[in-house]
DNA sequence: ACCTGAACACCGTTCAAGT
DNA sequence: ACCTGAACACCGTTCAAGT
């Protein structure tokens, strides 16, 4: 009943996670799926766009779930700048567990989000919080583009450190003592 | 007259300079020399001891330079603390000039400061000029390792634009607003 | 001590030909 | 429309055997 590209990235998607990025060759993804590995490009242009579909699917989260808050309209009376704040602190802490929560997730998100910085999520729910949080559009988008960009290179350290079993204990706080410096 | 070392890293320092990560293979590195493949692993352990030589090349200068500064007694009368974090300044910026220069560099340097985070230049310098500008030592290493995770993620993302043909003119000034922002 | 030859177990991608 | 078969041009690493 034919392969389609869901089942493709379905397929990678569980690679990913369960062996990391150097185990996902289109020659063992087309083994997993019982097909030759020219039939996979049939249904993706090649390695490069898998990859980037499955940074989307890291990411997706993010845009699904609260602290989407309010764009239109004025904020509600009750909500300070402060709170905003929390809001970017929590987005980028939520960013950094999507992407740790996968093999090597850095380096694939790291990827797509070169690819479009201020398209990519979390950076434009970012600089919205941090908008809201009293920061003018400019400042507040290179803000996004630091917490994001520290984000990534944290968790790229650490999950180098996890790939070879080195101890990581320190490394939660390193990144939350980093956000705090640059909002601060 | 005999391989040696030396000759091995050499080749592979001009290979990455001048074609990038994507084409440092053992192989390549092996015709270049005029060796079998087989041949390298007498004089390097694995591929991956050859890359982290590779990474101490290029923080090399750091440690050579200027900035190393008085450590031993106490600071010049002349010299206030506003000094010493100019001092982090530049020192941040040479790191990232360092790693900007070669194709892939950060990359390659990433691994590297992941395996020795507070070994690794520029850590320590930072550490030290931070402390000199009146930082406690705990809080100056943590602001140290900010800076260069954030510089390892910005870099990375500019390499990878550059490696594709996109505009990247944004980024410099990028990088100064996030060192600016950490440091504030 | 240092290197070759040859192998082992892999890669990403293309494309004529089949169904 | 979708896939196979087969090829092209590669990988990193090991190790007996040669000099």
């Amino acid at each position: 009943m034919a392969l389609d590209r869901e089942q493709v990235v379905d397929a990678a998607w569980h690679i990913l996670q369960t062996y990391g990025l150097g185990d996902l060759s289109m020659r063992r993804l087309a083994r997993e799926l019982g097909v030759q590995p020219g039939a996979l490009y049939w249904h993706v242009a090649n390695k490069q766009e898998l990859l980037a579909v499955l940074a989307q699917r890291m990411v997706a989260p993010l845009s699904t779930s609260s602290t989407g808050a309010p764009t239109t309209g004025a904020s509600p009376a009750g909500t300070s700048p402060a709170v905003a704040d929390d809001d970017a602190t929590l987005l980028i802490a939520r960013f950094r567990s999507a992407v740790l929560a996968v093999r090597d997730g850095a380096d694939v998100v790291s990827v797509a989000h070169a690819l479009d910085p201020s398209g990519m999520q979390p950076t434009p729910l970012l600089t919205a919080a941090l908008t809201r949080a009293g920061m003018d559009p400019a400042p507040a988008e290179t803000a996004a583009l630091t917490l994001v960009r520290f984000t990534l290179g944290s968790v790229t350290a650490q999950q180098t450190r996890e790939s070879m079993d080195l101890p990581t204990a320190t490394m939660a706080a390193e990144f939350e003592a980093g956000v705090r410096a640059i909002l601060a």
